[in-house]
DNA sequence: CTTGTATACGGAACAATGTTCCGTTTAACA
DNA sequence: TGTTAAACGGAACATTGTTCCGTATACAAG
């Protein structure tokens, strides 16, 4: 066994101090990678070279792999913290905007999400063992956020009400990853334009 | 310009001998990487090697490529090979079976495509220009092969009547290209279970 | 503040793979 | 049989994922 460090606890469930510090130089390069990487995913996609999220971030690629296991271990990484984002951004949403208007926000804030993950879809595909658990967090923290959400606006009336959560979630992925991706409005258009669909037919 | 010799007609529409004869070993070749290919990719998906691919057809790699302008090239290749031997099986299917059978028959022959393709799936949304032209092309040969067997097996009344070649050629290529492929029968048994639903509901 | 040390860092080095280049071989034809 | 254009093989090059290890440093104890 050469194993001697192992990727280490970087989003442990318990952030608080535990026995010995983190150095700080580690947790502020941990965070350098999780931003640069969704940058370059987002101008590159998936399939973006290590080399040059170690380069945005500003670190050589031995600090990526001391605090990633692999590449797609640091896509995962990404791909939660973004989900971790979108879900924590639904109560604020609710609490301050109207049902309808809090709903459509945060669908448009997850097309975004969706938008700067080119080539995640087959990534998901690749059969990378990193990637199994994303489709449950994924339906674990963002569809509950959705249907708070979805809710408020059923009881305000505001939304039809033949449409939920796995709808809204399936639809909008759909209209993200579609093949259109040179007109980066687009998705938005037409996410748009699915949003409207949800007030027709609500009741007055 | 340094362009020189660019890929050749390899699938010529006219491969009758032309003006200047194609030296025969070169025909030769051709042949034997597209055989190859077939065979590494169905063994190991179309994410093989192509060192792997030239050494099973015993050439160098120099040789692929002066026959195939690159991986993604060849691998569309022998896709339309296949596609174009699936298509031709229908109408010697229908001279000589009776039509239900023709039809399933022909099915399984296409699943058994579509099951040696692991990994078509994603590289057919990697983007790359050389796989654009791939879903029209197997709309135009096998939508109407399958065509052709279907209507036959509906005049005989073997078949219910509201399924098209869409609905089949969908639905086979989904169970085929589902996660399950460590048993290599189970996406026969699942189309055939398949098969068997297009009976139900048929005339007497 | 100094010092000791576990931790982290950077980037060279390695491995796998796609692609190109070019000296050598050979099929086809006169 | 000789000539030649075409084709061949595989070494060499470029890109990328991953590992290794000598060096630098954050942190705490004195």
């Amino acid at each position: 066994m050469s194993n001697d460090s192992g990727p280490d606890d970087a989003r442990s469930a318990v952030p608080v101090e535990m026995k010995r510090s983190v150095r700080a130089d580690a947790q502020r390069n941990v965070d350098a990678l999780l931003e640069a990487a969704k940058t370059v995913f987002a101008a590159a996609g998936v399939d973006a070279p290590v080399r040059e999220i170690a380069k945005e971030a500003g670190v050589g690629v031995g600090t990526l792999y001391r605090h990633f296991p692999d590449r797609a271990g640091l896509i995962a990484a990404v791909f939660r913290r973004e989900v971790d984002a979108c879900a924590k951004a639904a109560p604020e949403l609710a609490a301050n905007r109207p049902p309808f208007e809090a709903l459509a926000d945060w669908i448009q804030l997850f097309a975004g999400f969706i938008t700067t993950k080119r080539g995640l879809a087959s990534a998901l595909h690749s059969g990378s063992s990193a990637f199994e658990p994303l489709p449950s967090y994924f339906d674990q923290h963002l569809r509950p956020a959705l249907e708070t959400l979805l809710a408020a606006a059923r009881t305000a009336g505001a939304v039809r009400t033949d449409v939920d959560a796995d709808d809204i979630i399936g639809a909008v992925a759909s209209l993200c990853m579609s093949t259109k991706i040179d007109q980066p409005d687009h998705a938005h258009r037409m996410v748009s334009l699915f949003v409207d669909g949800l007030r027709y037919g609500a009741q007055g």
